[in-house]
DNA sequence: TTGAAAGCGGTACCAC
DNA sequence: GTGGTACCGCTTTCAA
């Protein structure tokens, strides 16, 4: 069997358009293909000085930009990871994603970042491209959950992935320690001679969410604190949820005296409901929030919160990827503790019996008799 | 010439970590690599039922999922898109983002998220990587300038790109009016009776710092107001800058009634600033800033701010960047007007004449005699 | 309707 | 040290 006469394959002319091609850079240098690529991979012990320089020129002259898909297709690498977050409005990805992309950037891998908005078919989407695309790895930023079917997938298949914060399938994690978080955040509260609390949290979906539920939950029991079912509420992380919440936990017939919301965003806007009701925090209302977004510390009062060390964990989790790429074990759960940072946005409970607050009334009734 | 004979060239069997390909798919159906590909992209006047049935279900039973880069190495196009940011901590870019992504996606297009971190190397790193990675084209999110050559290279190579808010380069941009929305919030101030306003401005090296800057003086201009070269400081952008600029500000022998932020991250630091000193907001300073984050209006007291439509400013830019692969020549320029939102932040001066504030004092001392 | 095979732009093995 | 070329997995003519 012959193959056809081909036609000048490489070299041939390129409408304006085109990206350059390694043919072209061989053919002006007046070498050949394979020599064009040992000098731009630097291939050790490769091409001859006078050589190596015309390649060279000839590339800077063309600005020629290897073809990555091309590379890819041959050595069955991209250099590329894949991230998935749930919300890139939340903070907490931000100092995540930092920690994620130096650790890339050292390493060569490029970071292709998508966001989820915490739909599950999205995330399902998502993940089909970036299986489609090749990427070396994938990293799951958090919550939502497509069938778990994808995942499954992606661990059969031996798909280095890596989890962060969540842990509900069978996957190479960085945890958070959330229950004691929860926990700590709670007898924070507590020790303050908090009684009536309230808990504003997540979507039960997220094991996150459900840890720190759980250690809410435990000191409160610990200390023979009741938890009415009305003063358990459940956001969706982002602020515009709490507000309404919130406002609904502080014009109750009964009202806390501390509440503790599932993030700082959550957090935040339950202070202002608070500001809203004419409320003081933290006078008349505690508040401690989770993660310790960078905004935090510029509230008015600056958020007591349970501080998270984002950017660590998103290092770590790279690193994991990274690990599994090469191959190399190691240990493959990273673990980390929310530690509790006071700021002013807790204090003890008002001394006196609080008055049922009106919704939304002007600063005037302050909800305190004396 | 003859080619080697090739030993069973497609459908070699699987090591288990491989994916799978066209070939394997086309032996367990029993058809050609051809067949299978007419079935899976749904070519017209295609292939017969029976045949069509037999090829989907070999698909899903092996876990098929095509290889995207054979696919776009053949194709010449990849349905990528990539979009560089500056500062994925700001939550400017979270809206923009959404609007991208939300057209990207209903366009069929992945979004490749790159974020540079302000650093003009990590931003010439990105723009390399985008291009070899062949993307279709790329949406510049902000500031941060590599060596212009980078930009004139996308424009030369005819590599679709367009810019947000920065106009600086030859390229197709999303504009936004800064300069009419820095008058509007001095304005603003000018309006509610002040007349010593300082500027918390961000890097020069950006065009819409500039215009917002240019927008400022005008107002001021306007008014016969002056404004000293002390009154004027320049932060990155990010909150931490912030306080400290804005304490010297307020620590200062002649302090200003009102400061103008370049944007709401920096705002909110600025009235945390504020509090810190004991001055009270809009009381004893008026603060706006710039963008409309979502937090804006969760702050106490809730930021005064030029609102900007980031949602359809994103929406605008992918719109743009896909009617340019698509080559539908159309309006290269979409303009956007930030818009003033009063809220609490702001107010009249304070009646009586100011004494210098010590740094770091408790809430005794409030800066007012009467 | 179906299949064979020529590339797409690289890499890396094999000769010389 | 240098060049020739098979092959990566897919799409798309071209023939049958």
């Amino acid at each position: 069997m012959r193959t056809g006469k081909r036609h000048s394959p490489r070299g041939r002319k390129r409408s304006p358009g085109e990206p350059v091609t390694i043919g072209e850079v061989a053919r002006r240098a007046g070498v050949s293909i394979a020599t064009v690529s040992r000098v731009l991979n630097n291939v050790p012990r490769g091409v001859g000085p006078v050589l190596r320089k015309r390649v060279l020129k000839a590339a800077r002259e063309l600005d020629y930009h290897p073809n990555a898909l091309a590379r890819s297709l041959h050595q069955k690498r991209t250099h590329t990871l894949g991230l998935l977050i749930t919300d890139i409005a939340n903070p907490y990805y931000a100092g995540i994603t930092r920690g994620i992309e130096d650790v890339s950037r050292r390493h060569g891998y490029a970071l292709f970042i998508c966001n989820t908005d915490r739909d599950p078919a999205t995330m399902a989407h998502y993940i089909e491209v970036l299986r489609e695309q090749r990427v070396d790895g994938i990293i799951i930023g958090g919550g939502g959950t497509p069938g778990r079917r994808h995942f499954q997938t992606l661990h059969d298949r031996g798909i280095p992935a890596v989890l962060i914060g969540r842990y509900d399938v069978p996957l190479p994690a960085v945890r958070i320690d959330n229950l004691k978080g929860g926990w700590e955040a709670a007898t924070h509260l507590i020790r303050l001679g908090h009684r009536r609390i309230a808990i504003l949290s997540g979507p039960m979906t997220s094991t996150s969410i459900q840890d720190r539920m759980r250690g809410y939950r435990r000191a409160l029991k610990e200390h023979g604190l009741s938890l009415p079912k009305d003063w358990v509420l459940h956001g969706d992380l982002r602020p515009a949820s709490a507000l309404q919440l919130a406002e609904r936990l502080l014009t109750a017939r009964r009202r806390p005296t501390a509440i503790l919301a599932a993030n700082d965003q959550m957090a935040i806007a339950t202070i202002r409901a608070a500001h809203q009701l004419g409320l003081r925090v933290p006078e008349d209302l505690s508040v401690v929030g989770f993660d310790n977004i960078e905004l935090a510390s510029y509230m008015s009062p600056a958020l007591t919160t349970m501080g998270l060390p984002l950017y660590r964990m998103g290092v770590a989790a790279a690193e994991t990827a990274i690990r599994l790429l090469a191959g190399t074990p190691g240990n493959e759960e990273a673990w980390f503790t929310p530690e509790l940072i006071v700021r002013e946005s807790t204090g003890p409970p008002p001394v006196v019996a609080d008055r049922t607050i009106q919704p939304r009334q002007g600063p005037g009734s302050k909800g305190r008799d004396a």
